[in-house]
Order: structure tokens, then C-alpha cells, then sequence
DNA sequence: CTCTACTCCAAAATCGATTCTGTTGACAAC
DNA sequence: GTTGTCAACAGAATCGATTTTGGAGTAGAG
């Protein structure tokens, strides 16, 4: 059913018709009841297609889905689309998922998306310290909204979780708790938000009175088996860590089975505290004392703030950081007693 | 750019530009050449919209994510949405996500999507017993596919996986342990796949010869509470069951947590088997007995097969079931001394 | 009575592609 | 010389809406 064949059936001009179902005010009440409910018996619907090519508008976001980094599909990405939706469900645009199986597939992906004009504005997240995708829509003035930040210069729209605080809350917990060597298992040193523990871990051992060379870095890919192996490491070192602070819970998860390989407890024998609390933090042995930020509310505020860029507000004033909450179990031995 | 501008600056009509790019043959090779150059120069892409409505394909199909039934997203929603996205790559169509709050607005969205012609075909999962999504699409001549099947007598295109077969398998081991008082804590009675497992548990109890009496099923919500709530139940009954065959592993974890406040170890003083093997199944204490079937495979090949309906197939020859795989850990008391 | 203002609807242009139908010129066949 | 065929391109219709412009009819002011 077409709108000129709708249009001819209750006798009306097409213009009148379009009118009418969206409520312009130079059709009378009668006229517009009528069309309504002749829309409705004969269930007319404007498509969607003829609509966007007139208005200019693709109706839709575009979210990228990072693209598997190791290990299968994330967890809080999940979380976020749920989130995204129901914030969309708000406006008139819906929602077309992006993944890819590289990061180069990724950009290729987000560039076709956007050529095309399929989406009106993109939703980044995994963000790295410099990333070719901000750069890219940056500089074609394409909307968009990340969740993460990047070290672009120019501002753009971003709700981040603070991990530069939830590293340096995890350092100045264990140094509390005694501990004295303290490695960070970081997340890839090319994401951003890798960057940031950093910072909040070296912080945190400054202000302790604790030696730079004190600190202890090293980076793994986002895997149980490459935080694993990069544990074994540690252990082997001469004067070991006593607690470790992990970037990401898959990591953390990877670090208790190098304990538990190497015959210790985490908890007892070394601390480790996670980031992210996947749902299988609750269930690691020990259960993992980790990070908790609401992805599900990020994705929703991060939507409304890609919105709020769409109807022309400034970068500048759309920009959060959201700090995550520790989460206290008992991997880091802190809470002995406690529970 | 528009298709009539870049004909334009490179000196011939839409048209023979049009045709040129789309692979038609009564454009000479030099001039493709050169359109196809031009076309890379100046960065123009055919606009998706335009292509669209002339058309008539909307060039994109859509995943109904089921919605969130008590607990938070599905993981094996976001591996199918991975194996989607995969097949979907080998196409022209890219994805679009619907996701809904409650049943009745999920009904709601398909049929706006649906009707607004936003999507060519869409992709359902968690069917349920009568299926008010495949009835419709069904009546409307709507090319769909489903992971999961439905009691309605017209066929569809589905890939299922055997529920009944994971239900009797599980009942079969657990008989083979000794077990005789086994209970089946269901998912909600109104899934397809719900009665597919009371089906499979109760030919095994029959198989083994164990009288109808002895069949014991509850449902209980898709949650970690329900599911400990109606372990509780069935722990205060005179004489208790000593193995639990759960419908989904959220409700395993929540019969783990029943046990546990019961005083009572799992694996040793009653068995219980999950289904689905989510993430934290192998986290779990003791690890969960479970059923794994590969989401994100199914996800791929229902794409295919969605495709293949877009092709004109028809759906007798696309209806597949897959045979999920045991995957033994402690929490049924049957590997001791195995691992 | 005439002029102006206003209400309500219709006609036509427009968005950006694809595709059907012509048109032109070259060349061969008769 | 005429006709027919073919290659290679151009013109115009079309998809289904929205929006600009125009126009008929009515009412009120002078």
C-alpha cells in the first residue's frame, strides 16, 4: 500500500495525506481523524525507505562492535547494546549493529557504514591511546560518541569509566593491606584505557612513598590464557609480586590459574584484584574482588549524548567520567573476616 | 556527491555510470575503467537509500533479541549475534538488532519493523510453544528463521538444538549413577525447548522403567533466585530427589546456591547437571555438569539458511537440529576420580 | 460590494539511485 | 544505396515519501 494508492482510496491528495500523519497544522481535525483511522484499517504505514530519502535522514546509529580481542565475544558490549536500544527506543532512530573480525576489517567496516550514509552518527567503544576511526570521523565532522576516551586533541563526545581511579584505588588498597611489590597485568598498551591504569597504578605507588622502579608493568592480550602466561612470568622472577592488579577480569582470571598452578592461593599467598566484574568474577576461586561500572547505564547515556550531538550540542559539554565501585571477594585477602 | 554530480564532473550520464558500476555489459571497458577510477578519486558511493527504494530491497535483516527474562542479557544471544554478523559479511545485508522489554513489545517492534519494510526477513529466537511472532510472519508470507522450533503445523525454516536428546541424555547418566529420584527444574513452560526437555526426561525414566509417578518437574523463571527458590521447595519435600537435571544453567547456579544453604554438597550429596554451559558453568563450585551447543555456529548457519530462504527455498529443506555435547565436570558426582 | 486574511487542500518539485527505452554512429550484407 | 545489426551511451520514467508553492472557498473588515 502505497501513499498515493492510500491517499486515492479515502479520496484525498497525497500531500494531505502526508500531512495529516505528521501533524502539520493546515489540515483540519476531521480530515486528520479520517486519515488516521483509514491508516489504521488498512494498516498504512509510510515506508521507511521513501521517508529517508526525502528527509536526508538514515533514521539509524550505527554501533561498532569491537572486534574480539582473544577470547569470544565481550561481555559488557552486550550489556551496553542492551543499554543503547533502550535509550534509542526513546528517538526514531534504530539501531545497526557493526562487528568485524579485525581492527583493520573494523575501520573498513565504519568507513563503508558511513560512506553509504546507513547510519547518521556511529558509537565507538575499546577506544585506543591514538585511534584511526576517531581521527577519521573527526575530521569528516561525522557524529559520534565513544565510550572511552583517545588522545586526539580535538574534543569529542566520550562517557568514560575512570580507570586511571579504579588502578589507583586497587594500588593504595594493597599497599593498606602490607603488600609492597605490586604488579599491574595490563590490558594491550595500545588501548586507551590500558594508558590510564597505568597512570592511576604509578600514581598511587608515588604517593606512597614507593620507588618508581618499584613498579611493574606488563601487557597481555585479553585472554585467560595470556594472563595466565604472563603470571608465570612474574613467578618466576626472583623477588615475585605479592599482589597483582589485572586490567580486565579475563586476566585475572588467567592470573588465578597461574597460582594454582604454581601451588599458591590467591588471597592467601599473593592478592590479585580484577577490573570489570564479569559475571564469572563471582565465581572464580577465590571469587575475584575486582571493578564494577554499570555498562548497561553507560550504553544508555552514551546514546543520549550521541543524540544531544545530533541536535548540534558541543562536544564540550558532553563529555563524563564515570568512576567504577570496588567490589570486595576475596582474591585480594583484604576482606578476611569480613564476609 | 550524488550520482548526477559525479556524472556530471566526469562527463557522462547517471546512467551509463550507474550502469557502469553495477557490472552491466553495454558499457565498453575503457569507460568502466574510468568510472571506476573516478569513482575511487572523488569518493563517490552509490547512496544506500536511493539504491533501496528504486530497489524495492531494503538490503538488511533483522535479529529480534529476545528479551531479558528476569536476569540480565543472554550470552548465547550475543554468540549468535557474532556467528550472524560472520554470515552476514558473505552478503549484501547488514544487521539489524531489535531488542524489546517485555513479549508484548517484542511483538510490537517486529511488527513495526515488519511493516515499515525496514528489514527484508528477520531472524527469531526463543520460540515458544505458540509463538505469536511465527504465526504472524508465517500468515503474512514473511521469510523468517528460527533458532528453535514451535508447535505450529506450517513449517519454517529453524536450526534447533536437541533439548530433548541433552534432557534424556542427562536423565540416562544420572540413572546410570544410581540416581532414581530425579527431578527436572525447567525453564518457563510456555518454550518450545522447555517441553522439548520434559519430553527427553520422561522417556528416559520411562526407558529405565521407572514408573510415570516418578517424573518430577517444576518451572521456575529464568533466574539464579527462582531457580535456588524452587530447589529449596523441592529439598523440603518428605523425600527429596538426589539429582537435579536443570533446564539452564542459571537455574543450575541457583540450585548450587539451594545446596549450599541446605548444608549439602553438590557432585556428592545430590547431582545436578545444567544446560547451555554459559561462562561461568566451569567457575562454578563444584564446575557445573552441562551441555554446550556452538551458538555462535548456529547463529552462522541460521543465516545461511535465512538467505537461503531469501532465495526462494523452500522451508522443508532447512529445518536442522543439532545434537548438543556433555560436557562433564564435578557438580554431577560422576566424574570422581576422573579428573 | 470589494478587498484582505485565513483555512484547507491539491499540484508539482524533490531526494538519489536503477532500469526501460531510445538514439547515434559504425560497419557489414545485399 | 539501402537496410539491418550492433555497440555504447543518453533520456526519461520510476521507486515512495516530504515539502514548497499555489489556489479555491469562506469569513470578516472597510
Amino acid at each position: 500500500m502505497n501513499l498515493a494508492q492510500f491517499a486515492n482510496t479515502i479520496g484525498l491528495s497525497a500531500s494531505t495525506v502526508s500531512r495529516a500523519l505528521n501533524g502539520y497544522a493546515d489540515v483540519s481535525a476531521e480530515t486528520r481523524r479520517r486519515v488516521e483511522v483509514a491508516a489504521e484499517r488498512l494498516g498504512y504505514r509510510a515506508s521507511a525507505v521513501g521517508r529517508r530519502l526525502r528527509t536526508g535522514r538514515a533514521e539509524a546509529i550505527g554501533f561498532l562492535l569491537a572486534p574480539p580481542r582473544g577470547s569470544s565475544v565481550n561481555f559488557f558490549q552486550l550489556e551496553m547494546l542492551a543499554g543503547i536500544d533502550e535509550a534509542l527506543r526513546a528517538t526514531d532512530y534504530h539501531l545497526v549493529v557493526i562487528t568485524a573480525k579485525s581492527e583493520q576489517d573494523e575501520f573498513d567496516c565504519l568507513r563503508r557504514m558511513v560512506e553509504q550514509r546507513q547510519v547518521e552518527a556511529v558509537l565507538l567503544c575499546r577506544t585506543r591511546r591514538t585511534d584511526e576511526r576517531i581521527i577519521w570521523l573527526l575530521r569528516r565532522h561525522y557524529p559520534f560518541a565513544a565510550v572511552g576516551r583517545s588522545e586526539t586533541p580535538e574534543p569529542f563526545p566520550f562517557l568514560d569509566i575512570d580507570h586511571a581511579a579504579s588502578a589507583r584505588m586497587a594500588c593504595e588498597r594493597l599497599i593498606g593491606l602490607g603488600h609492597r611489590r605490586i604488579a599491574l597485568v595490563n590490558t594491550p598498551a595500545a588501548l586507551m584505557y590500558s594508558a590510564h591504569a597505568r597512570q592511576g597504578y604509578e600514581q598511587a605507588l608515588l604517593a606512597a612513598g614507593l620507588r618508581r622502579s618499584r613498579a611493574l608493568v606488563l601487557h597481555a592480550e585479553m585472554t585467560e590464557a595470556a594472563g595466565q602466561a604472563a603470571v608465570c612470568a612474574l613467578l618466576a622472577r626472583s623477588a615475585p609480586p605479592t599482589a597483582l592488579i589485572c586490567g580486565d577480569d579475563v586476566l585475572a582470571l588467567g592470573a588465578l590459574r597461574a597460582l594454582e598452578a604454581a601451588g599458591m592461593q590467591a588471597g592467601r599467598d599473593v592478592a590479585v584484584i580484577g577490573c570489570g566484574d564479569i559475571p564469572m568474577a563471582r565465581f572464580a576461586t577465590p571469587p575475584l574482588t575486582t571493578f564494577r561500572a554499570p555498562f548497561r547505564a553507560a550504553g544508555q547515556r552514551v546514546t543520549e549524548m550521541l543524540v544531544q550531538t545530533l541536535a548540534g550540542k558541543p562536544a564540550a559539554g558532553l563529555q563524563e567520567i564515570w568512576t567504577p565501585e570496588l567490589v570486595v571477594r576475596a582474591s585480594d585477602g583484604g576482606a578476611r573476616g569480613m564476609q
